[in-house]
RNA sequence: GCCCGAGUGGCGAAACUGGUAAACGCAGAGGACUUAAAAUCCUUAGCCGUAACUGGCGUGUGGGUUCGAUUCCCGCCUCGGGCACCA
């Protein structure tokens, strides 16, 4: 979609690309000779473009399509070793599902819109589009080095206008249908990247891309209403489960915090003309008769109206400014001290007709309920310590079972379940039972009523940044705020932009760009100068990579049918971000019939990969150190011992950056592949360790030796009996019988490496299950002479089965071994039952639960036949000799255990 | 504080539904090839004991269930993650 680099090669290509590559294999294997030649002739071959649902002769292809994506990366123009995890799972998954038969989009785009392009910008003069495409174009050659299988024809880049308009038409409608709205609030405000953040990029109070204090401003806001949607995001995890990390689903359950409980109005006892009562939001309704006073948020609309011309308003006053002032860190810190502050108003309790004081509490959020808590000291920890500060009642009204508080002894509050006292007709209840009875009471009385509140809040989407997405709207003094019309979309970045450290936007201060006209009036209007999140372009970038050029919407009939995305693969870091933000996303564009009405959730299957962690070396006097500049665990410069760090997160104040480019230098993409999927499951943390990179490099050495070996024995033939060379002495072993044997593990092996990658996605343990199977064949090779059959389907089954790991060796040798047709485009080995069966079995003998000896039985050896033969062992008759058999558990052709007394 | 997840050799890890603990790889030891080294190939390898094994111990820790527990249940310890005045 991007002119400049639709079509480009994502490959470089040092040897010519026509040349048919070579049949016979080189005498050493050099991956940087190998490598390059097969992704040349991938390309040329156009061997992994998504088919259409549709066959060029008008039939509909009858394979089952196959959708993975990794998240896509900012184009940084570098590229670091969590990438390389992340996409060779992802490839892995895709050439092995191609091979498969599955019909496979696997695309790959640029999440381009950012704050490192305007900072860029502002340090080296660079347009923020220039340095994008500049950096796309250099992260393109790294991708192809490693052999990416992606369609580069479904590439998209979120800046490019083609991508963004269809956002600006996605945020037209949310403001058509309410679901996008401007508010004033205290919003989170990061100095250093001077813009705003929403809740959820805000981490322990810093900014979650700069790691700077975040503070607080009131600020009038484009929000989307996100929690619209929020029952729905937590009903349909449902379809979820099992399919995405129980830990992602987790996280997004907390995020969401969905909490029952009830809505209760308590009169005040002075009613205001705009206000008579204040209602709270409390999940305790059961202790509605204990409540004695109430606490509101500084930030409450009643908060200085209620002291106003009393007594207290100097005082209030004083206290609601400085709790407004304080920052969200500051009040969320453990040291935070509670305090509260007397309006000099009372509401009345609804059941109890208690006057209750109402005070300002700094610790109450305006933003979660009604910003008002009925304070239950009894029964509440908070309430609890606020009433014995404050000489404030205290209430019992649940009693636990098998004891009786009394409100003077309390040194805490019970929070637990009990019985009813003191409550009225309700006393004598379950406080469960009385939660839904009092609920519904208060309703009858229209006093209250059942209700859900969410710990979720809506999205704040304004940044007031340049290289963003512009929000499509105008501003009217007349008519207010108006979407631009449809003729006039997309609204583009002016390209005339000074970029200053200014904490201004740069759209805000360009001289004429924000001049515009009203689409209702064409009176002079202001544009919206703030763009939006970039969390917006990654909520449904997805959708359009079935359709990048479409330009008619999102994306077209054929493009539909890729959806959903069946896999999908990322880190964990997006669970409360991303990762809701798209699933909000694909359940409006559904509602509204962009897509279909079944289409409620974006990613079938979540994988989440775990960071790319090393070993780091500080030393005391030179701070941390190259891993060159430790030997013996001392640092060269000055000696000393070095700490040693294990597990740290690679990054450049760390020294522990592997470079992964440098990597392929030197041992080859495919080593990089292997080690990074082998050393460890994809979920879990990897530990980078130099030597285990050898490990898989010398891996794939043995595999290529292997194949040149199999190649220099004689042409085919029947099987011939086999020396074998048992305790260094030469037997024959039958030719029938090697061949059943080679069968076997080949069988075995295609069953394991099948599961182990379409079913569990462990890929370390298909590997490892790889290299038996190698390991398997080095051996039986030592002892042929010819090509059997079974040697043939070995060999052959060992190079296919690695293909999607280590695609270029394996490509390499498949054409060696005399095939003409690309293995990234044949078919996935069958395991055949029959072939895999054992003949043979070793049954482990237990005596009294403990293994002592191990017998090898015909596969069809009976329970009975097995009995006798482990009573005729030696050593299951020296611990069973002058007892007698009062039990045998047999587990079917496993083990065989004896219980003797 | 609340809620998850995880603790297995010298290291990364494996063990599918309660059934041979440590597959596979790394590092180690011994050997072959080599003038030598590297590379490669072969053998060995949890710990303790033993002349030897068919011995004892062994999956953070203490219990329990079971013929049998890394796997299930209860308590505790440690580490990692999420949420956190959310009423």
């Amino acid at each position: 979609m991007n002119p400049s680099h639709e079509g480009a090669s994502p490959t470089p290509t040092p040897t010519p690309p026509t040349a048919a590559p070579a049949a016979s294999l080189a005498e050493k294997y050099d991956p940087q000779q190998v490598e390059p030649r097969w992704q040349a002739a991938w390309q040329a071959a156009q061997a992994f473009r998504a088919p259409p649902a549709v066959c060029a002769d008008g039939t509909p292809d009858p394979r089952p399509k196959y959708f993975i994506m990794e998240m896509f990366p900012y184009p940084s123009g570098r590229l670091h070793m969590g990438h390389v995890r992340n996409y060779s799972i992802g490839d892995v998954l895709a050439r092995a599902h191609r091979m498969k038969g599955h019909r496979v989009l696997y695309p790959m785009g640029w999440d381009s819109f950012g704050l490192p392009a305007e900072n860029a910008a502002i340090k080296a003069k660079v347009h923020p589009r220039d340095w994008t495409v500049k950096n796309i174009e250099s992260m393109k050659v790294p991708l192809g080095r490693l052999g990416q299988s992606y369609d580069w024809t479904h590439e998209l880049s979120t800046c490019e206008p083609e991508y963004f308009v269809h956002e600006q038409r996605i945020f037209i409608e949310m403001f058509k249908k309410g679901l996008a709205y401007r508010k004033g609030a205290l919003v989170n405000w990061c100095a250093s990247c001077a813009t705003v953040l929403a809740n959820e990029q805000v981490e322990d109070g810093l900014c979650w891309r700069c790691q700077s204090v975040v503070a607080q401003r009131e600020l009038v806001q484009w929000f989307l209403r996100i929690t619209e949607y929020a029952q729905q995001i937590l009903d349909d995890m449902g379809q979820l489960q099992g399919k995405w990390p129980d830990k992602v689903l987790h996280m997004q359950e907390n995020w969401i915090g969905r909490s029952e409980g009830a809505r209760i109005r308590f009169p005040l006892q002075n009613p205001l003309p705009e206000a008579s009562e204040i209602e709270v939001f409390t999940t305790r309704p059961d202790t509605l008769f204990g409540a004695t006073f109430m606490s509101i948020a500084a930030e409450h609309p009643l908060a200085l109206r209620l002291c106003k011309g009393t007594p207290h308003e100097a005082e209030v006053t004083a206290f609601v400014t400085r709790v407004r002032a304080e920052d969200k860190i500051r009040r969320g810190a453990d040291d935070y001290v509670k305090e509260g502050c007397f309006t000099g108003a009372h509401v009345q309790n609804p059941a109890t007709g208690r006057l209750m004081p109402v005070y300002i509490a700094n610790f109450v959020l305006m933003d979660y309920g009604t910003g008002a808590v009925m304070a239950v000291p009894a029964h509440d920890q908070r309430d609890f310590e606020f009433a014995q500060k404050y000489a404030l009642p205290i209430e019992v009204v649940i009693q636990p079972a098998g004891q009786t508080l009394s409100a003077s002894a309390l040194t805490s509050a019970y929070t637990d379940a009990g019985t009813l006292v003191e409550s009225g007709a309700f006393s004598g209840q379950d406080n469960e039972a009385a939660k839904k009875n009092i609920t519904a009471w208060l309703a009858e009385r229209g006093q209250g009523g059942q209700t859900v509140s969410f710990r979720l809040r809506d999205w704040l989407v304004s940044r007031q940044r340049y290289w963003g997405c512009p929000i499509p709207m105008v501003e009217c003094p007349a008519h207010g705020y108006q979407p631009v019309p449809e003729a006039e979309l997309p609204v583009l970045l002016p390209t005339d932009i000074e970029f200053v450290p200014s904490g201004q936007s740069p759209l805000a201060s360009h001289p004429t760009w924000k001049n515009t006209t009203c689409p209702i009036c064409q009176g002079p209007a202001r544009r919206e100068t703030d763009t939006m999140d970039g969390f917006m372009e990654s909520s449904w970038y997805f959708l359009r990579y079935t359709s990048p050029q479409y330009a008619g919407g999102i994306l077209d009939d054929a493009g539909q049918s890729f959806l959903p995305v069946d896999q999908y693969i990322g880190g964990s870091e997006h669970a409360t971000k991303h990762l809701i933000y798209s699933r909000f996303f694909t359940k409006m564009l559904s509602d509204w019939g962009v897509l279909p009405r079944t289409l409620r959730e974006p990613f079938v299957r979540l994988l989440t990969q775990g960071m790319v962690l090393k070993d780091a070396y500080r030393c005391t006097e030179h701070d941390y150190l190259y891993p060159e500049e430790v030997q013996d665990g001392r640092c060269v410069k000055c000696g000393q011992q070095a700490q040693h760090l294990r597990q740290m997160k690679m990054s450049k104040t760390f020294r522990n950056v592997v470079e992964p480019m440098a990597l392929v230098e030197k041992y080859g993409a495919d080593t990089a592949r292997l080690f990074c999927l082998f050393a460890a499951p994809p979920d879990s943390v990897l530990e980078w360790n130099e030597a285990g990179v050898e490990g898989c490099s010398r891996f794939l050495g043995r595999l290529y030796r292997l194949v040149q070996r199999y190649l220099s024995l004689k042409e085919g033939g029947p099987p011939s009996d086999v020396l074998y060379i048992v305790n260094n002495t030469a037997q024959p072993l039958p030719g029938a019988v090697a061949e059943a044997d080679l069968y076997r593990v080949t069988h075995k092996t295609i069953r394991r490496v099948t599961t182990d990658i379409f079913e569990r996605q462990q890929f370390n343990t298909a590997i490892a299950a790889i290299m038996e199977l190698s390991n398997a064949l080095t051996d039986f090779l030592h002892h042929y002479e010819a090509r059997t059959p079974a040697l043939k389907e070995a060999v052959e089954t060992a190079v296919k089965l690695l293909a999607p790991m280590a695609p270029h060796i394996c490509e390499e040798l498949w054409h060696a071994l005399g095939h003409s047709e690309l293995l990234a485009l044949s078919a996935w080995p069958i395991y055949k039952e029959d072939l895999a069966r054992d003949d043979k079995l070793t049954i482990v003998v237990q005596v009294n639960g403990k293994k002592r000896a191990e017998l090898l039985v015909p596969a069809d050896a009976s329970e009975q036949q097995i009995t006798q033969q482990a009573l005729a062992d030696g050593a299951v008759r020296q611990f069973s000799e002058g007892k007698t058999i009062k039990k045998a558990i047999y587990v079917k052709g496993r083990l065989l255990n004896l219980v003797v007394a």
